[in-house]
DNA sequence: ATGTAC
């Protein structure tokens, strides 16, 4: 008996282009044990093994390692109190610093205090990371649909605050442990592996929304400012869903209220509110990012004989990106990125969203440790 | 992605 593959969905206009290399590995995880139905968002891309900007649901198995090992991995949003007339672009450019070394405060507390055992102690907590990780500094550019932006309670004056960041090794521990363990083969739902694996998986997931929270905290520490923290989603993780598993692997939720999805370090950021009409055929899930274009390599190589490092510590947004780390500046530079205005109208025209405003960005800060 | 493997 053959056992036919998983439908697989891609949420993406013509317009849009979708590497076919991404598309191929959704047909190879289509194949896999257990696995009922995929979809590709618009941010689709190839990734190592594994495409990113998808969704996997499976009736009946779990799959670690289409989590990946950024177990929590996601963006959380902050309103500050500070209007953009008060914002000084100079005087916080020199003020953050430190962002990306080990945080100094009480790990022990922190972590009881987000009910997580002390034993995910670990010199990472409150740390940004590396590869697309950032902490950035936004203004409201527009806003597009203003009774949703009046029902958040959100002011156009003030200036935002977006961390994107995981569980640093903590996740990629859990998912060595299973690698180790039985190699890709999945967990019966329901197996006293699953659940062991499932309560490391949320441990992960508690473990990253408190790194946000702290890395919050301390760059406003570092600019005296304070904040409300008005959203915080998971983009890897494995949740259950209508009595199965849904894994998001770079996908955002669409049943966990409004979502940011940001453009690359020198684009706007969109503000969202999830439409529940056509949410099931996308399995609850929506784009997390613009996606890449080109690879990391194909990125540095591109963009090296076309700008130099000072050119691409500017946007042509009027932003600064610090990140003295001068591989990572070109790997993450936005030409290497997708057009996120396209991902935003293609999930818009698949009645996926509503979106509500767009945010620009004043500073993003990466790393000073060159 | 990564208290990274080469």
């Amino acid at each position: 008996m053959r056992i036919e593959d998983a439908p697989i969905r891609i949420i993406a206009s013509d317009a849009s282009w979708i590497d076919p290399v991404a598309v191929e590995q959704l047909r190879q995880t289509a194949a896999l044990e257990g696995i009922d139905a995929i979809v590709g968002l618009p941010d689709l891309h190839a990734g190592r093994g594994i495409a990113v900007g998808a969704a996997f649901w499976s009736r009946s198995h779990v799959h670690p390692h289409l989590v990946g090992s950024d177990i929590g991995c996601g963006m959380a949003l902050w309103e500050t109190e500070t209007p953009l007339r008060k914002f000084r672009l100079d005087a916080a450019d020199r003020k953050l610093r430190g962002l990306e070394e080990p945080w100094e405060g009480d790990h022990a507390a922190c972590l009881a205090k987000a009910g997580l055992p002390a034993s995910l102690m670990g010199d990472a907590l409150g740390s940004i990371g590396g590869g697309n990780h950032f902490a950035e500094m936004l203004c409201i550019d527009s806003v597009c649909d203003d009774e949703a932006f009046a029902s958040l309670g959100l002011d156009t004056a003030r200036v935002h605050l977006m961390i994107h960041s995981g569980s640093r090794g903590l996740g990629a521990a859990i998912l060595d442990e299973q690698l180790a363990r039985r190699n890709v083969s999945p967990l019966k739902a329901g197996d006293d592996a699953c659940a062991a694996y499932l309560a490391r998986h949320d441990e992960a997931i508690g473990w990253a929304v408190l790194n946000r929270e702290i890395i919050a905290r301390r760059f406003f520490e570092r600019l005296g400012m304070k904040g409300r923290r008005l959203l915080d989603i998971c983009h890897n993780s494995v949740t259950a869903d209508r009595g199965g598993w849904l894994h998001r692997k770079g996908a955002a939720p669409a049943d966990h209220g409004p979502i940011v999805i940001p453009g690359s370090r020198g684009d706007l950021t969109y503000l969202v509110r999830p439409r529940p009409e056509h949410a099931e055929e996308a399995l609850q899930s929506l784009a997390h990012g613009a996606g890449r274009k080109w690879s990391r390599s194909e990125a540095r190589d591109k963009l090296r004989r076309r700008f130099t490092v000072a050119e691409l510590e500017r946007t042509r947004l009027g932003s600064r990106v610090i990140c003295e780390d001068r591989e990572l500046i070109y790997e993450e530079a936005p030409q290497a990125y997708k057009d996120i205005r396209q991902v935003v109208a293609d999930l818009d025209r698949a009645g996926l969203i509503t979106i509500v405003a767009a945010l620009r960005p004043l500073i993003t800060y990466k790393t000073r440790r060159a």
